[in-house]
DNA sequence: CGAGCGAATGATATCGATATCAAGATATCG
DNA sequence: CGATATCTTGATATCGATATCATTCGCTCG
């Protein structure tokens, strides 16, 4: 019976399995199995030849099958959080040069990424993953938590939070606020103002390590809550800042667009960039540095936080120990 | 022997199988299977218990097993043109929405999402998949071609080419042309230039339109070639008209980017907009919105758009027809 | 020269789900 | 009331790859 399947070899779409390629080589299935997957059982030889049979016919693993008997999806979920609207996130560049990074080193590891928004989740394809990365979940920890609870090996992009049992990978938010503090004083600044969402885990970050590095010269910033982080928004903080005749000399803001929105208000109430008030952003967005006068922001290396955020699922996934890590950040000073 | 697995329920991850469940109910393997599937084969009543004791234990189909039974993947694969460096791609808000748009659909649809880059498609995942979409192969005609000949159903981002055999979806690149035109002749404007890649397949579909509908008028457009779609580019490009001494009063771009580099340049040579030029971009990013002047601009809808390459694949892969689609543009008319 | 050892290969069972066909239970009809 | 149609359920085979254990063959060494 099963020697029936009298296939056309080009009208069945790569119909080849292993079996065939057996028969076509004279060996058992096991053989060729263990041919192409490089087991040092076979002879280099046969290996050899079963190999070239295999790419002359344009052999194709099936995937299912392996996985189904491995016990195991070779795939790795990233679950963005990516609302539906024109929020921030949706537009932001970075998810996608993290996602870059990310497929890079995931697919050459022979790895799937698998890509999913949170409300999808509950697939059965994500739980049948062999990790998880989740991205974007800045101000959603309960989400973090409901997937920590998946048992999988999980990896989390943004801020640490010392209280988490997960591995997260992210800018080190912290120092970045530390420098800024260090650039805006470096340049005789003593009344700087904060600006941001402090209820958002990495902005709180930069927040403490400003507010701490500033401390220690016995300055105290102002801190402007800002949710929205548009260019409107920038532009109104600085005017609510003037209506309330509030001092200040220095302006480090969360999100280029807040920063350019500051210096937009600023130079409309007359007063001068960087002379009068000095103005850091975040992201170094193209148009930052296009802007005029050309914005001083803060760098994060996306790609190379992709490519981490997959080493270390991987890492998990295979037994290793792993610790959470930050990476550096770079202030971009330009004439802000 | 097969009665010797005796898995400590809790111990094992989940590791419950259908033939478990069978065991569970007092049925056979097939009844949950129909049961779980709302196949009208079983009752409503043992669907119902199977079904609550699926979800008491917490039951997780295997997908793999599925899918190797039924021969599909039951996943489309979606390959980003990702460049590595700070490449217009890797920036671009678009990917972001259009994988929003998509990852929802297919989702919704019970397929999965299997993000690669172009680099990595030669994936046993990818060559798996059930479909194709292909993101960002604007450029790389050569590309599409390469994937066309998996056999797979596909659909491709971008323009249509005519001579192609897979199904385009896109913005409708010759009617934005065609808009813009028009507003510019409705204000009077008989010098128009054109700024952009019209290497670019999207691009050369807007500066047809844009041509054709001003030929109707007797008018003749200026084609400025540029291959980069940065503000300094855009800069760039005024200044170079000015230069060569040439009359226009209007400026059409490919971008916003370049949209507002021409602004900026204009008004350094002393030109008012847009009392003497009229300026419309491309891609209605946040930052031409917030611009000064507030920058007139093309809006496309990604999201929309990611939903219906996702809905084309599916009826692909479902076997129906299927036609290419261009999705309706808007004109947002602001200052400029 | 035969026991024993290692290298190379193979036969079989298995992963978990579903298609197919068979069979039992129940209902319908003349 | 018996026969056939209908409904519900089950036994078995199967998808394609790999783990395990068995087998074959050639070779070394006492």
């Amino acid at each position: 019976m099963s020697h029936a399947k009298k296939k056309s070899p080009a009208t069945v779409q790569s119909g080849l399995t292993m079996a065939d390629l057996a028969k076509l080589a004279g060996v058992s299935k096991i053989t060729v199995s263990r041919a192409l997957g490089e087991s040092p059982l076979v002879t280099t030889e046969t290996r050899e030849r079963i190999q070239a049979l295999a790419r002359k016919h344009g052999y194709k693993l099936n995937v299912s099958a392996r996985n189904l008997r491995l016990r195991r999806s070779h795939t790795v979920a990233v679950i963005v959080e990516m609302k539906p609207s024109s929020s921030r996130t949706m537009w932001d560049p970075y998810p996608l040069s993290l996602l870059g990074g990310i497929s890079q080193e995931l697919t050459s590891a022979g790895y799937s990424v698998l890509l999913t928004t949170r409300h999808d989740a509950a697939n059965a394809a994500v739980q049948a993953a062999d990790g998880l990365i989740l991205l974007g979940q800045g101000v959603h920890q309960d989400a973090v938590r409901l997937y920590d609870r998946m048992g999988l090996p999980m990896v989390v992009w943004g801020a640490e939070s010392g209280q988490d049992s997960h591995i997260v990978v992210g800018s080190d938010n912290r120092q970045s606020g530390i420098s800024v503090a260090e650039r805006f004083l470096s340049i005789g600044r003593r009344h700087p103002v904060f600006i941001g969402n402090s209820d958002h885990p990495e902005m709180a970050q930069r927040l403490h390590g400003f507010v701490d590095e500033l401390a220690g010269h016995g300055i105290k910033p102002l801190l402007l809550q800002r949710v929205d982080w548009t260019l409107e928004s920038g532009v109104d903080a600085v005017r609510s800042l003037f209506n309330r005749k509030v001092r200040f000399d220095s302006i480090f803001a969360c999100s280029d667009l807040l920063a350019m929105g500051a210096i937009r208000a600023l130079v409309e109430l007359g007063m001068s960039v960087p002379n009068d008030v000095s103005v850091v952003g975040y992201d170094d967005t193209p148009h930052g540095a296009s802007f005029l006068p050309p914005l001083s922001t803060v760098r994060q290396n996306w790609q190379e936080g992709g490519v981490l955020l997959a080493r270390k699922v991987l890492a998990l996934i295979d037994g290793q120990p792993v610790a959470s890590q930050m990476l550096p950040t770079n202030l971009v000073v330009r004439a802000t």
